[in-house]
DNA sequence: TGACTCCTAGAGTAATTACTCTAAAAATCG
DNA sequence: CGATTTTTAGAGTAATTACTCTAGGAGTCA
């Protein structure tokens, strides 16, 4: 079995995500994998340390994830990494929804925050760059910019945008998952207008791919307008 | 002088906006404005109730703000009503900021926050169409959605993202404000791809007046990579 | 002035919760 | 096996904090 330390934050990573760091107690934790508070704080000296290090963990993964090998992308290899990207992003979620707090609280969180964002919007930018050497895009430095910021934000909020919106269904697997399409079908929005050659022509497949539309979209475009024409 | 009432929404709206609900207590907010804990319950029967009032407030405020007069929109228009509606989700940044625990909490205010973010998206199409109609922005009703749920999540999120990469200067109007701004230059880097006409004149004059570079987007993009050719 | 309602004060309480402390079991090692 | 270190348990504590309760001041209207 793994150790006791990981499995620790594990079920909290669980739990937060499905009720809220605010709302989960370290006892709520110890009773959740089954141990006692006692030994809990064996392992980690208080609650900030569970989330920091969970901060950690999730940090590498997303710098592993921004680490694109040499050579040519094609717009499938970005697709990929994207979609690792927001999972990763979806599997931490908690931690953007609380962010504010977490970093109000912790100046040396807030300083290393500070350098995670600035390095992967950088690593960013050399993939963006990247794909437009390639010829799948075609952007300035500056629009490259704006729209990176915009991805990274909008990346980061739409866990939390979603949730807001149907909370009821705490723990749906199969929910989440299409929210977490969804997202990235927002993102593909995003980056559509900028879009060439093989980029291009994959586009309406991937739209198709990641619009999950009876499902979200209904549910933030409720019926009272009138409907897209096609389907009276 | 205004009412106790209002004044107690006040307070807590400053107090919420600078230190997150989380950490501002009832007896702070009673402190904050010179009353007793006791008189503050007089008037809200608790501490959800300040927020379910804040967060009415609000709601009424971007509703108006989103009621649009007939005719056809300039461009210099829609401009002004969006910096207004930032203007509102700034002022109440710590209602976005804390959103998921309150609708966590709160099962009415979840069904009204569903509601409001539905009219809300509607009333932003109505507006895109109206913008398209003279002809100022060139989109399908499909990238319109798209382009408005992107909008809807951005604006909203904005302020948390800020505050979280220089969350030091609490309090600072100007560095506040700057924020803001740079909020709706990434906005208007969301629309650029769809602007025509007349819109698209001002463009450019538009990013200038709205890009804040030296303050933030420095503060997003490090040093590190190479400076935008121009600078050197 | 007197009665009545609205508003205010502030000490006090009950419950939550992060965290401590002691001691014992389990594992590791010579 | 004996000694030492690592891991576990769980009862207990101190502090925070949302909220209550009683009692008194301040307008208002007859």
């Amino acid at each position: 079995m793994t150790d006791t330390k990981t499995r620790i934050l594990d079920t909290a990573l669980n739990l937060f995500n499905r009720a809220g760091e605010r709302n989960v107690t370290t006892n709520h934790i110890a009773e959740g994998l089954g141990i006692s508070p006692g030994n809990l704080y064996y392992h980690y000296r208080n609650k900030a340390a569970i989330v920091a290090a969970l901060f950690e963990r999730y940090q590498e993964q997303i710098r592993d994830l921004l680490t694109v090998p040499e050579g040519p992308l094609t717009w499938q290899d970005k697709m990929r990494y994207f979609e690792g990207i927001l999972e990763s992003m979806w599997q931490a979620r908690f931690l953007h929804r609380d962010l504010a707090h977490f970093l109000h609280q912790d100046a040396e969180l807030r300083r290393r925050y500070k350098v995670f964002v600035q390095d992967s919007l950088e690593r960013g930018l050399v993939i963006y760059r990247s794909l437009r050497d390639s010829g799948l895009i075609e952007a300035s430095d500056e629009e490259l910019r704006g729209l990176l910021v915009n991805t990274w934000v909008l990346a980061a909020s739409w866990p939390g945008f979603t949730h807001g919106l149907n909370p009821d269904a705490t723990g749906d697997e199969a929910l989440d998952r299409t929210l977490l399409r969804q997202g990235i079908y927002q993102i593909i929005c995003l980056e559509a207008p900028y879009l060439r050659g093989e980029a291009l022509d994959h586009l309406d497949a991937m739209k198709q791919e990641f619009r999950t539309g009876d499902t979200t979209m209904d549910l933030l475009f409720a019926a009272a307008e009138a409907p897209p024409a096609r389907r009276a």
